[in-house]
DNA sequence: TTATTTCGAACCGTTGCGTCTCGTTATCTA
DNA sequence: TAGATAACGAGACGCAACGGTTCGAAATAA
């Protein structure tokens, strides 16, 4: 999630004793990355990543909350969870790249499965919900904000009248989890082509 | 799900034996019901049920395969899952009435949880997931397919021209889910307006 | 050096799972 | 009516994973 505060130092403060070991983290991640391929969510345990990994629990539990949140990191050190949002000059033209970029992210079946565990388990236990819906969907959100800040600087005419910066990014990030949750169809440009009919007027 | 077929009886042959206990089939719908409503997806359990309603384990294992699909009968019982699909002559008309429909259903906080615990569990046991969405997912498409194939059907204007069935199909149920998953916004009003600004071309 | 912290590893008790076995009860068939 | 059959409530079983604890060793700052 975050690389976690973990034990307790106030502040950056230099503290006595044993620094965390890098090794163990990475090896942590990369050791739940592959549980996750192998054998799936339900596969993965805590105590079959500290065996993968070589170390103990407790070095896990010292440094993340859950199991979700090792995955979280996990997916997040694999693919670069970051969108550029380059100003294409163009709502529309924005707002194609935002997709075309989103899109790209969820390409491979590996971080697609893992976002469907991980907003699965985001429904199940409500504080690790709580994180991954600040840490991750209020970003992504807060992203396609800024592309759609853009076009009303411009004074473009925006998308449909009457329709709210919220229902927007609904509309956008709602279609794109439905498909991968419930009919799990890919994410191709053909969708990118039908969301910017849709959201973008200015040419049909 | 489908009030299964539990153990095999090839037809609605007679068979010899003791019947399977109506009392019991709903004391453990209704003690589901009442657990995940004070516990939630993850205090519901096997032994939960079977304890508060009064009956074997056994019992509950031969009739369903989860407990997911415990409380998937256990909400359909609850509330209605059914949509009328009331002709009103509009593709609009239809459009908000199968929205207001909708809506209703997932208006109670106990079952948007469901429904969130079952989306969840959908994904991590994908067995329980196939049987989710082609008992419940799927219908809901189907629904609403009856009311994009009337618009097709009178020659009305239809939506957005080059937006596929499918893909509003998306946009509906996407929308919804992403407000209840991930944003935990209320389905009002508002958002029926909305999302008939962008589907319904025939006002503004 | 000394105090502090993390490390790998192992050991708990607890919980829930899924299967199995009882003896009982209900229902169909002969 | 008698016997076969199947679901019933209840509970025991082994198994897996959880979450927490303890241990000595290793690393690091004061």
């Amino acid at each position: 999630m975050n690389d976690n505060p973990g034990p307790d130092h106030a502040a950056g403060r230099a503290r006595p004793g044993r620094k965390r070991s890098e090794d163990s983290r990475r090896a942590i991640l990369a050791a739940a990355f592959q549980i996750f391929t192998e054998a799936g969510y339900a596969g993965l345990t805590v105590e079959g990543i500290a065996a993968r990994a070589g170390c103990g629990k407790q070095t896990i539990y010292r440094w993340w909350k859950t199991k979700a949140d090792v995955l979280f990191d996990a997916l997040a050190q694999k693919s670069e969870l970051h969108i550029p949002l380059t100003d294409t000059g163009t709502y529309e033209g924005d707002l194609r790249a935002f997709l075309a970029a989103t899109f790209a992210l969820g390409d491979t079946p590996q971080v697609r499965d893992m976002l469907c565990a991980l907003m699965a388990e985001a429904q199940i236990d409500p504080e690790f919900g709580e994180r991954f819906r600040t840490a991750f969907l209020q970003r992504r959100r807060d992203a396609l904000g800024v592309v759609l800040g853009r076009a009303r600087a411009r004074g473009e005419p925006g998308p449909v009248p009457g329709l709210s910066t919220s229902t927007i990014m609904d509309i956008v990030f709602g279609t794109l989890w439905y498909r991968v949750l419930a009919t799990r169809e890919p994410l191709d440009q053909a969708l990118v082509e039908e969301l910017l009919a849709v959201l973008a007027p200015s040419r049909d």
